[in-house]
Formats: structure tokens, C-alpha cells, sequence
DNA sequence: TCATCCAGTAAACAGTCGTTCGCCGACTTT
DNA sequence: AAAGTCGGCGAACGACTGTTTACTGGATGA
């Protein structure tokens, strides 16, 4: 059953967990593939060679710290998903989840913009997937909804390829702004958000009116 | 005037054309953060101090690969920026030079997506203002065109934010497919570019009917 | 209680790195 | 033709890197 996990596999987790919490931190200001091994373990307090008896190298981390992220981020799209009818109300909700999102794990999102495209092709593939994964959820919910009527699966799962790169876009602009609380900080944070709902309705407006004319959007 | 720049700046620039030729060629599968300078000169077969004689760090040929990789981008707007008026030639005139843009000029964007949210400042700054001009020069584009009749200034520009936003994004699509001529890759751009083409169609969509309830889209 | 396991250690390994220095020699200017 | 400029070279520097090795000592299970 699922005892109180031995002293020793448990401090085995608290180490393993520092070296992903240093990295996560020392990643900050710089990118995985120049973010070195020794680097972490001094930051945690661990002779380099104790690096391996967790990661079997730098990737390796960085998958981890992946799942890790989406796991943050899992969490907080549930509050969506179970969220009102109302198609502003889920905009408004939705812009607030992502700056909610940036705001607690700005790290986190950080460290997935940065590495999205970054230099190590393992990380680049884990964040690539759970990308798609998220899309795939994502065009599930929009096929139920009323305005999917008589849409085909593609242009559904276009749809929400579109939402997805927008939030993260989106996410990625919150980022910039200063995490310091300041007024001007708070001001572009408004501004990011206002822009960032105006989008959204903008695409639900052509939602809307994708099959008017009885082509189904098609040229 | 313009005399024929004597035979000792001529070399001078060759070099310096050497080294960042070289620098964009070892960026295609690392990021820029852990290219080294020892890396670079090697490889245009130069002692590693000449590099002094070009670049003050690799920071300072990150931000001129950023200039050479938007000077090629440029050149290439314009071509849609003269473009017919129909917005169904538009969007497929954008989505063919944004695939034309990645296939030819393939390291430059490549480079771009790696280091937009990168590990040196300087170079995601000059991106971003790089970026910000295109967005700025796209929304005077929007804001002569009929369809933006009626439309404030700061709608146009949350409008043209979107499209710049979806570029970014669909020639990030295409940097995944292989380079290599196959079946399969030639599949998946045509399938990209349907998708991307179908997005813009959804936008153009929205946008036309920005102003149906008399609210401006506002809420 | 005793043998076993294994997370973490300390030291050494062969490299690599960015940067500085003085110097050469071909081009440029006078 | 002489003087000056300056791109590129070669060598040396101290510091840092990832990885391997044999080890220690506390938790673990018999």
C-alpha cells in the first residue's frame, strides 16, 4: 500500500526536487542548453556527481521541468473548462486564468516560452506534444458547444489551434511586463488583457459567422 | 562618393560576413546562449581574438543576425503589401510568402523563433522591436483598407498584433517540417498552410463583423 | 544484530572556454 | 618612398566544464 514512503526514498525526492527548483530558478535569466549541470548543484548544495544519481543529464531535467509546468498549468484550465456559458463571460475568464497563470507561475510558463523553440530537441518535443495534447482537449469541449454546429472535425480542431497559439501568446506577453508590482506594471498588465479579450471576441465573431454564406468557410 | 571600398575594408566585412554566416549556420541546432566564440572562428578558420576585431560578444552578432534576418523579411512583405485587394488572393498571397519565407531563408527564422524568447536580453529586445515596427507598419496597411472603415486606432492595432502574432506562429509551423523534400513534407506544408490559410479566413471573418451590434466590439 | 543497499562525497581527468597581449605584414595615406 | 594604420595571428592566462572513480555512512531488510 502506499506506506509513508521510507526516510530514505523520501529524501531522495526533497533532493531531486531542490536540483528541479534551482533549475527552474537559474533558468530565469538564461536558457537550458547553457544552463550547466555543475551550475545546479551548487546552487542546491550537492557535489556534481550526486546530479547523476537523479537526471541522466541536463534534457533529461528539462523534460521533467516540463511535466512539471503542465502539470501547474493542467490544473488551472480545469477552472475553465467547468466555466460559465456565456461566451464573454468565458473570454473574460479565460484572460483572467492566463495572467492568473503567469502571474503564480511565471517561471513555469518562462521556462515552456523559452524552450518551446529552444536548443534542446528532447524539451522542444515533450513541450511540442503536451501542446497538442491541450489542443486536442480543447477541441473536444468546442465540438460540444452549441456554436460547433454543423462543423467538421478539422475546422473544429483549427479552431482550436488558433485559441491555443493565441494564448500562449498571449501569456508570453504577460511575461514581459515587470514582475515587480508597480503602477505602469499594473497599467501594461491591463492593456496586454484588454487587447487580449478584444482578439478573442474578434475570433468568436468569425465563429459565429463561419458557415453564413454555406460554404463552411471553404474557398 | 561611393569608390569601390578599398581592398582593406572589402576583407574586412568579408570576414565579418564569414563569421555571421557561420554563426547562423551552428544556430540551426543550438541556441545562441551556448554558442561559443571559439565555435564560430574555428569554423571561418580564424584565430579566435579576430573576432574582437568584428563583434564586442556574441550578444553583439546575435543583434546583427537579428537586422540581416528581418532585412530579408522585409524585402519579402513588400511583395504582399502590393498585392490585389480581394481578401481571398490576400490570404493566400500571405500564407505563400510566409512558406516562401521559411524555405528560403530558413536559419534566419529558424534563428528569429529560437531567440524571441531566448537567453540574451539584447537580442529579445531588438526581436521585439523589430516586431513592433511590423506590427505598427501592418496597422497603417489595415487602416487604409475599406473593411477598417469606422474602426479606432487602437482596434486596427489589436487587429494587426493578431495577424502578426498568426504569421509568427503559422512560419514556426513550417520550421517543423523537415527540410528535405519528401512526400511526407511536401503533405504536411500543404496541410499547414490549408490550416493557416482557414485562421486567417475566421479573423477576416471576425473583422467584418467588428461593428454588427453598433458597440464597436466593446463590451 | 548484521549484511546489504545506495544517496551523496571528494578528487582527479582531460577538455573547453573567453580574454589579453605583443607582434607581424599588407594595405593606405602622406 | 616613408610613415602610419589595423586586420589577423599565436601563445598564454586562469577559470570552468561534464564525467568517472572509489569511498563513506546512515537507512533498510533479513
Amino acid at each position: 500500500m502506499s506506506h509513508t514512503l521510507g526516510a530514505r526514498q523520501a529524501q531522495k525526492l526533497r533532493t531531486r526536487q531542490a536540483l528541479l527548483d534551482a533549475g527552474l530558478r537559474l533558468l530565469e535569466h538564461q536558457s537550458l542548453s547553457s544552463l550547466g549541470l555543475r551550475e545546479i548543484t551548487r546552487e542546491v548544495g550537492v557535489a556534481p556527481a550526486g546530479f547523476y544519481r537523479h537526471f541522466r543529464d541536463m534534457s533529461d531535467l528539462g523534460v521533467a521541468l516540463v511535466e512539471e509546468s503542465f502539470g501547474s498549468l493542467r490544473a488551472m484550465v480545469r477552472v475553465i473548462r467547468d466555466g460559465r456559458a456565456r461566451s464573454d463571460e468565458v473570454i473574460d475568464g479565460t484572460v483572467d486564468v492566463i495572467a492568473a497563470y503567469v502571474r503564480d507561475h511565471r517561471a513555469h510558463f518562462r521556462f515552456i516560452a523559452r524552450e518551446r523553440n529552444g536548443g534542446v530537441r528532447e524539451v522542444r518535443e515533450a513541450i511540442a506534444g503536451e501542446l497538442t495534447l491541450f489542443a486536442e482537449e480543447l477541441a473536444i469541449d468546442l465540438a460540444g458547444q452549441p456554436e460547433s454546429e454543423g462543423w467538421n472535425a478539422e475546422d473544429v480542431r483549427m479552431l482550436a489551434d488558433l485559441y491555443v497559439d493565441h494564448m500562449v501568446m498571449t501569456a508570453t506577453a504577460f511575461l514581459d511586463v515587470p514582475a515587480a508590482p508597480s503602477p505602469e506594471a499594473a497599467a501594461a498588465e491591463r492593456a496586454i488583457a484588454r487587447t487580449a479579450r478584444r482578439q478573442m471576441r474578434l475570433i468568436h465573431l468569425g465563429r459565429s459567422h463561419w458557415l453564413d454564406d454555406g460554404r463552411g468557410g471553404a474557398a
